[in-house]
DNA sequence: CGAAAGATCTACCTACTGGTCGGTAGGGCG
DNA sequence: CGCCCTACCGACCAGTAGGTAGATCTTTCG
């Protein structure tokens, strides 16, 4: 029962509730009623509401942009490349619906809850992923398109299905984030971005790790 | 000054202070300071804050859904009528952000606050557009995609740049919801459905509306 | 004019919030 | 044994939430 330090049982705890009602709908008390001891033994652990929030906020960043650290690293050029960094993206979401739904939140509201620059972290790598899609595009490996468009589409692609899942379960027949669901999601992403930016309309489709 | 209903007033506040803090993080005290009178007030209108935010999500619904059922009255077929109604649903969706992001948060939440069961209101638009859609792709109009996912892709696209807005701000250049940026984001929904759905890599891409 | 109705307010209530204080149980260690 | 430290909790505090009661003012209508 005891096996995981408490602290990170409440980060763990408050991260799903603030995930699932926001910060303002979710108090010290439920999350304290969550792990199963009161409230100020919460702050005994965290300093304040807002420091608990902080923290489950940045934990969610680095684990974010660990993986896209790792993925953009990843080799290859062209269509395999991009799919390959599209795939890591998707299954780090499926992995951790919570933090696509924190991280939905935070982008509806603008991000600046606590003096965490949002965009400032997330900028550079959007950056870079513009720079190269566009050369790719002039290299002539991709057809031509707005790159800055097209990512802002990938990343509204990626986070909607994860963080509206409880809405989008009623449309499906199947519970939205169960496996053989998101393996027919994976498939059509890639099926979709394929087709908008390699030419040969029918070019094998190569899906990578499965 | 008192040109419209006191009623109209605070639905139109609360809808906007709804979609930007979400419904915990609106008291009924910010409502009332918006437009200017006193808490007692506002309940002298709603008889509750639940009842209040019951109405103002039930006039979103209507008038989305008013904007759905006459652009599916369009005439047409294929792409045409396919654009259309992108149209017609990405031009709603710019005029109404704070419904956006009031639509997302349900969706993020499950949607089930109130009694208001908002994929029962939602489903039978989505079964007609997937057998629509299923519909031109054995007519052969469209190339073969699963429906269901393509509808959920354009749901996530429609919706996440609007929604995000504040987010995307600082990706992009400008103010995303500035008229030219607009006009950039639909040419690129366009750009893309057409891709995927015309399989006529080099096809002349009709632009309705402009 | 006077009665009625509507809109708005102040004052108050209870419930709950985040946060603090003082204390207690228990384990390691001299 | 005494000492200290960590983990935890009950009780309390000030502030604010949604909601109610009652008074005041204005408008309307007979």
């Amino acid at each position: 029962m005891a096996g995981r330090p408490m602290r990170d049982v409440i980060l763990d705890e408050a991260t799903e509730l603030f995930a699932r009602f926001g910060f303002e709908g979710t108090s010290l008390n439920d999350i304290a009623a969550g792990v199963g001891i009161k409230r100020p033994s919460v702050l005994h652990y965290f300093p304040s509401k807002d420091a608990l929030y902080g923290e489950v906020f940045e934990r969610m960043l680095s684990d974010w942009l660990e993986c896209v650290e790792a993925s953009m690293k990843s080799p290859g050029r062209g269509w395999e490349r991009f799919s390959a960094v599209l795939l890591s993206g998707f299954d780090l979401f499926c992995a951790n619906p919570s933090y696509v739904r924190l991280m939905r939140r935070e982008a509806i509201e603008g991000g600046d809850r606590l003096g965490i620059d949002l965009v400032g972290v997330v900028a550079p790598f959007f950056e870079a992923a513009v720079n190269w899609l566009e050369e790719e595009m002039v290299a002539g490996h991709f057809r031509k398109v707005d790159a800055r468009q097209l990512l802002v589409t990938a990343y509204a692609t990626l986070l909607g299905y994860v963080s509206d899942a409880p809405f989008i379960n009623g449309l499906l027949i199947d519970d939205a984030l169960a496996p053989e669901m998101l393996v027919a999601r994976r498939d059509h992403l890639l099926e979709l971005f394929h087709r908008i930016l390699v030419a040969d309309v029918d070019a094998p489709l190569t899906i990578l790790g499965a």
